[in-house]
RNA sequence: GAGCCUGUAGCUCAGCUGGUAGAGCACGAGACUUUUAAUCUUGGGGUCGAGGGUUCGAUUCCCUCCGGGCUCACCA
């Protein structure tokens, strides 16, 4: 039973989500195969999750929109040969003398897998179980050596004239003159070939070809493993073999979806929805990189805030080229906030939401915050968090109600907040030198906090602050005040300071103190 | 050369299927504070890049131009 909705969802993945349906009416399946692709080149990434996560989004609405079933297929290119060593990784030697042959024929510099590529393969599926994402994982190679790609790769076999013909227009003069979809495995060195074919026998499914620097001929299979396909038309096969119904990629691709495709039509089927999404930017701008190193890591935006919240990223606007740096993590954060309690208030459109996808189509009961992420970074500076505890402090000032057990997300969102200030706030504070005055007055207010008794109620410290700052001869107690924000905590304004050192503790204050003036005395040398 | 994104308040950006512009930060004022801050209330500020077109009506759709940026053209 399907019920229709007064305002059906308008949200991206559910627009998607209709072509596919609409596909799938069109050839008459009733399982969708949802697709995404990785380079075995590189480790997980931030653009791995977002691929993902996009395409699970998808999936979901899908379900929603139709009710039949769907699969979600993470396809390792691990055949694919190793073209150049990382530089992060051990054994470069021995990696250099592998170069060219599959990455699964490469042993693995880890020791902890059967090849580099298995390690690989490893990697990228504990990395998509961390975020408990529903996929099938699939191997290149196994694909390759069962032989469950042997009647596709006979196809592009019988259309191999015309495949290259596809192809060739977009390459150089080098590779034009040399290009075939089909790329032989030496039978000698285990090289993945890119040569000139000379024969392509269908019947027999094997290829001729000559070894360049050898100038020794050979007869190839083309099929079990024996050999693979070059990109664009191995990727063409994967949909064609497959029936995948739905893939997306980057603008970078943009070229080769449109080759691939047209590879497909030429096989005779047609190629899959495909969705093409912008790729991220620093903050300068600038494409994001993994070889450049700019940008940000998957394990840089968990540090400091939680998952959902890359989710919420994610979700947003996945045409337009978005700046991917740190600054956006607490409005990504307060923007799933807000997603969320719109979601449990019931307001608009719940398959619009980005929080719905996040939680994977449920409402979630309370995964909300009744204090906002901003406001917790701005409270952890302005306190000079050093734990969690102190935070704590505050918000209970703030909010009586708001404790870790009645609020478990905000206990997250504080425990990232403090860590948030520790590395990115704290380092950049600038602290002051005092003057002689309040050099005096703080060496006075050191010696008052130690006469105190440790568990000091903040109104008497804040009375000893008071006098303090009456004994010695400030214009105003204002600024006595600044100066103890701009010499202890490296900042032009603060909290109360005597509930301050209430939570902070008297000893660590008059550590703090102590710090204060010693920094000057080396500054001063 | 081919293609993609983008140009909305000082800054960073929201504005879904067209109906006289919104948020956060910043700035101004106020409240709470025996000092300050977080917080809260409130105010100012935009010819929505330019010019055409469709429409009763366009920031929102179409075209052109200008500006900013990216991708591909070797490999995957």
């Amino acid at each position: 039973m399907t019920e229709t909705p007064a305002n059906p969802p308008t949200s991206w993945p559910f627009r998607e989500a209709e072509r596919v349906a609409q596909r799938l009416a069109r050839t008459e399946k009733t399982h969708a195969l949802f697709e995404t692709g990785y380079g075995p080149s590189g480790l997980p990434h931030i653009g791995t999750f977002m691929e993902v996560a996009r395409t699970s989004w998808i999936r979901l609405a899908f379900t929603k929109l139709t009710g039949l079933p769907s699969k979600l297929l993470a396809f390792s290119d691990d055949m694919d040969g190793l073209r150049k060593v990382p530089g992060n990784v051990p054994q470069q030697d021995m990696l250099h003398r592998y170069i060219g042959q599959p990455l699964t024929k490469v042993p693995d510099p880890f020791a902890t897998h059967d090849s580099f590529g298995a390690h690989n393969n490893a990697r990228l599926r504990s990395f998509l179980d961390s975020f408990g994402f529903d996929y099938e994982f699939a191997s290149s190679t196994e694909y390759y050596t069962s032989g469950r790609f042997n009647d596709a790769l006979r196809a592009v076999a019988a259309k191999h004239d015309v495949i290259r013909d596809i192809i060739r227009p977009t390459l150089g003069p080098e590779r034009r003159a040399n290009y075939s979809p089909i790329l032989p495995l030496h039978p000698r060195t285990g090289v993945v070939m890119q040569v000139a074919i000379d024969e392509v026998d269908v019947d027999a499914g094997s290829v001729t070809w000559r070894d360049p620097e050898t100038g020794v001929g050979y007869e190839t299979s083309i099929f079990d493993g024996a050999a693979k396909l070059q990109w664009k038309a191995d990727w063409a096969m994967r949909w064609y073999a497959l029936g995948v119904d739905y893939e997306m990629s980057g603008k970078d691709l943009i070229d080769s979806v449109r080759l691939s495709s047209a590879i497909v039509r030429a096989m005779g089927a047609e190629p899959p929805e495909t969705f093409t999404y912008e790729l991220f930017l620093d903050d300068k701008g600038q494409k994001i990189s993994k070889s450049k190193g700019n940008g940000l890591s998957v394990e840089d935006w968990l540090n400091y805030a939680p998952a959902e919240s890359l989710g919420q990223f994610m979700f947003a606007s996945p045409q337009r080229a978005k700046r991917l740096f740190f600054d956006v993590i607490p409005r990504a954060t307060d923007d799933y906030l807000t997603s969320v309690e719109t979601l449990c208030a019931g307001t608009g459109v719940a398959e619009d939401n980005p929080a719905w996808f996040i939680h994977g189509g449920m409402v979630p009961n309370a995964s909300g915050s009744p204090v906002p992420f901003g406001m917790l970074l701005n409270l952890a500076s302005v306190v000079n968090a050093e734990t969690p505890d102190m935070l704590w402090g505050f918000i209970r000032a703030y909010r009586p109600d708001a404790t870790p057990a009645a609020s478990p997300f905000l206990a997250r969102l504080v425990d990232y907040a403090v860590k948030y200030y520790q590395d990115f706030v704290k380092p950049a504070k600038r602290y002051r030198a005092p003057s002689e005055v309040e050099r005096a007055a703080l060496e006075d207010l050191a010696a008052g906090l130690a006469a105190m008794p440790v568990a000091a109620e903040a109104e008497a410290l804040q009375t000893l602050l008071y006098d303090v700052g009456k004994r010695h001869p400030f214009a105003s107690l204002r600024d006595w005040f600044s100066c103890l924000y701009q010499v202890l905590l490296g900042q032009s304004e603060g909290p109360r300071f005597g509930g301050f050192i209430a939570l902070y503790g008297v000893a660590p204050t008059i550590n703090l103190i102590e710090q204060a003036l010693s920094r000057e005395m080396v500054a001063a040398d």
